[in-house]
DNA sequence: AGCCCAATTGAAATCGTTACCATAGGAAGA
DNA sequence: TCTTCCTATGGTAACGATTTCAATTGGGCT
C-alpha cells in the first residue's frame, strides 16, 4: 500500500505569521505590523487578526525577531555571586521592571573573578543581550572593548562612574563607610575594628573602608587605634575575623563590617569570645539586608539601595535612544539604620 | 566633489561567518563546521579559521543560531521569588553549570501567582528557551498546556511530581515535616505551634504541614494540642505568627517552622514575649539557610539541597535527547540539623 | 474635475547561521 | 586498474520574523 505524500501532517507545529496570514487572507507584512504597531492597521482587520493569534495560541519567535531587528528583550546582568544575598534584591528590582515590559533577564555570576568577566560577557553578547548591568568600576579593558565593539549597551551598578561616558546607577561607597565612623564617634568609641571586603580590584569594598578611615580620621582618630581586617563576603569570615581583631587590639570597642554577611559573623566571634554586643561591643553592618532587622540583637547597619538600583538600571535598558541620557548617571542615598547593635562607648575593664 | 561609494565603510560592524569565510577562502559551511564540530574539519584549515575568528574577535550571533538550529541555549527559571532567599542557592546551582556549557539561565518571578506564571512562561517561550526550571507541582493546566504544544522541555524543583511524565528534581517535603515532629516528639514536646507557609495552591508548603500533623500522629499527639498558623514567608509575618500561637496555646513548647524566613521572624516573636529559645521555647526551621547557623541560638532546622536540585536540573536540560531519562527523576534527601534552638520539653510554670 | 496627501496594505529583501545534499579526491579492496 | 567508500569541502536553501519600498485607495481641497 503506496504511502500517503502527506502522511503525518496532523503533527500540528507551532504556527508562524504565514498561517496567521493565510487564515486572516492578508499579508505577513500586516501580521506583524499588527504585532508591534498595531495602531497603523485598520481597526477590523486589526481585530481580525488578533482574533486567531489568540485563537492558534500563536507565539513569536523571539529568535527571528532578535535576528532581523537586533533586538532581543534580554538583559544580561552580571554579578559576583548571589551567595551573599547582597545582590539578590538588586536583581529582583531589575526583573520586576524588566517583566512587565516583555524583557527578560540573564543571570550571570562571575565569582568576584574578572578573567571569568570577559567570557561571561562574551557568552552575554552572543545571546545577543540589548543591555549588561555589571558591578562596579573595576573591569578588564578586554570586557569593556568586548562592550564597545559590540556596541551593547552597559552600565555600572552598585557604584558611581567617574568616567561620565559611563552609565551608572548607584551610591557612593565612601559616604556609607562614612556614616558608620561617624556614628561611632559620636557614640565616643575612639578604638576601632573594620572588618572590609576584600579590597583587591574591588572598588565598593575598598570605598567604604577608605571612607570610614577618612571620617576617623576627621574625627580625630588615631590611625594606629585602628584594626583593619579584610575577609571574603562569608559568614564564617566574620567570625574569623571578629577573632582577629579581639586579638590584636583588647581596647577595640566597636567594629564596622563591609557587610551585613560579615556583621552576622563577627556578631558570632564577639559571642563565641563572650563579649556582650552592644554591651562590649558595637557593631556595624553595610547593606541593611532584610535579616538585619532580626538579629539578635538588631544589626544597626548602612542601608544599600539595592532594589533601586535595580529599578533604575532596568529604566535605562527600558529607555529609547531619544531619552538615554536622562536615565544614564544616577546617585542613590546610604543612610544609617540605627538598631540595637550599637551603644555609646565604655571602657573595657 | 562626488562622494565615494563606499564612503563611511570604516565603521566596522561586527565580523561574520561571511567575513571569516572570506579570510580564510573557504566556504560559510566549514567556518560553521569549525565552530560546531570542529573534528569534522581537516587541522590545518581549521587551525587557520579559528586564528582569524580569534583576530577578528568574532563572537557568533545567537539569534541567527537558534532560528536556524531551534536552539538558543537559553534555559529559563521559573520561582515564586527570591526575596526569601530560599531560591538563591538553587538559581545558583544551576547557573553554575551552565555557564561552563555556554548556556545561560534567564531568571522569572511569578510572585506566588500561578497565572503570571503562565505570561511568564510564554514570555519565556517566546524567547526560545530550550527548557524551564519550575517550582512545585501546582501549575495552570494553560501552563503545562504552553509546554507541551511548544515542546519546551521542564522540569519541577523543589518536590517530586507524582506524574512519572513530568521530570523531576525535588525532595518529599513530607518527609522532611516528619522529620521535624518526629525530633520534637523525641525531646518529649507535647504541645506544638506549626507557622506554616500559604499552602493553598503550594505543595511545598502544604506538605511539610501535613508531614509534620501526620508524624505526630503517629507519635501519639493529638491533633487538639497542635496550633498551626499560615504565613507568607516574611520575617515580620513569622514574628506575627509566634505571638499568635502564643495567645491562642499557652501550653506550647515547641514551634515548627515552615521555613527558615519564618523561623527568624518567629525567633523575634519569642523574644518579645520575653521567652527564651530554647529554655522555654524550642524551634525549628526548613531549608537550612547560610544563616541559620550564625542566628542566636543557633536554629535547628531541616536542611533542603537547594543547590543540588539547581545541578541536577542543570544536568537535565544540558543532556542530550538520548540519555534523557537518566536525568529526568531525581530524588534528593532532605536532614534535620540540629543546632541550639531545641532543647527537652520542660513543663512551662 | 483634478490634484495631492495620508492611510493601508503587499512584495520582497534581509538578518547570520545551520543543515542538507552534492562533489571531488584519495585510500582501500578486488 | 577499476570500483567503492569515506573524508573534507562547497553551494544553497531554509529558519521566522522585520523592514524597506512601492502600490492602491479614498478623502479633502482648490
Amino acid at each position: 500500500m503506496a504511502l500517503e505524500k502527506t502522511s503525518r501532517v496532523e503533527q500540528r507545529q507551532s504556527p508562524t505569521v504565514v498561517e496567521i496570514a493565510k487564515r486572516a487572507g492578508c499579508s505577513i507584512a500586516t501580521v506583524s505590523r499588527v504585532l508591534n504597531r498595531p495602531e497603523t492597521v485598520a481597526i477590523d482587520l486589526r481585530e481580525r487578526i488578533l482574533h486567531i493569534v489568540d485563537e492558534l495560541g500563536y507565539v513569536p519567535n523571539g529568535s527571528a525577531r532578535a535576528l532581523r531587528s537586533s533586538r532581543s528583550r534580554l538583559i544580561g546582568l552580571i554579578v559576583p555571586t548571589l551567595d551573599s544575598a547582597i545582590f539578590t534584591r538588586m536583581l529582583e528590582g531589575l526583573e520586576s521592571r524588566l517583566a512587565p515590559a516583555g524583557a527578560s533577564l540573564v543571570y550571570s555570576a562571575t565569582g568576584y573573578d574578572l578573567d571569568r568577566e570577559i567570557r561571561v560577557v562574551r557568552n552575554l553578547i552572543e545571546k545577543g543581550v540589548d543591555g549588561i548591568a555589571l558591578v562596579g568600576n573595576y573591569h578588564r579593558k578586554e570586557t569593556l572593548k568586548l562592550l564597545r565593539e559590540h556596541k551593547v549597551r552597559f552600565a555600572v551598578t552598585y557604584a558611581l562612574s567617574d568616567d561620565v561616558s559611563i552609565p551608572s546607577m548607584g551610591f557612593d561607597n565612601r559616604a556609607g563607610g562614612a556614616l558608620a565612623a561617624n556614628y561611632l564617634a559620636d557614640l565616643g568609641h575612639r578604638n576601632f575594628g573594620v572588618i572590609a571586603g576584600v579590597t583587591r580590584e574591588n572598588d565598593r569594598a575598598s570605598g567604604r573602608l577608605e571612607g570610614f578611615l577618612a571620617m576617623a580620621e576627621r574625627r580625630g582618630i588615631s590611625r594606629s587605634n585602628i584594626v583593619v581586617v579584610e575577609s571574603p563576603y562569608e559568614f564564617s569570615r566574620g567570625r574569623a575575623a571578629a577573632k582577629i581583631i579581639l586579638n590584636q587590639n583588647r581596647n577595640v570597642t566597636a567594629i564596622f563590617c563591609g557587610s551585613d554577611v560579615l556583621a552576622v559573623g563577627a556578631l558570632r566571634g564577639c559571642r563565641d569570645a563572650g563579649l556582650r554586643v552592644p554591651e562590649d561591643m558595637s557593631m556595624i553592618g553595610f547593606d541593611n539586608l532584610d535579616i538585619a532587622e532580626y538579629l539578635t540583637p538588631g544589626l544597626t547597619t548602612v542601608d544599600v539601595p539595592a532594589r533601586l538600583m535595580g529599578e533604575q538600571a532596568a529604566n535605562y535598558f527600558l529607555a529609547d535612544q531619544s531619552s538615554l541620557d536622562i536615565h544614564s548617571r544616577v546617585e542613590l542615598e546610604t543612610r544609617l539604620i540605627v538598631r540595637e547593635s550599637t551603644a555609646p562607648a565604655r571602657i573595657r575593664q
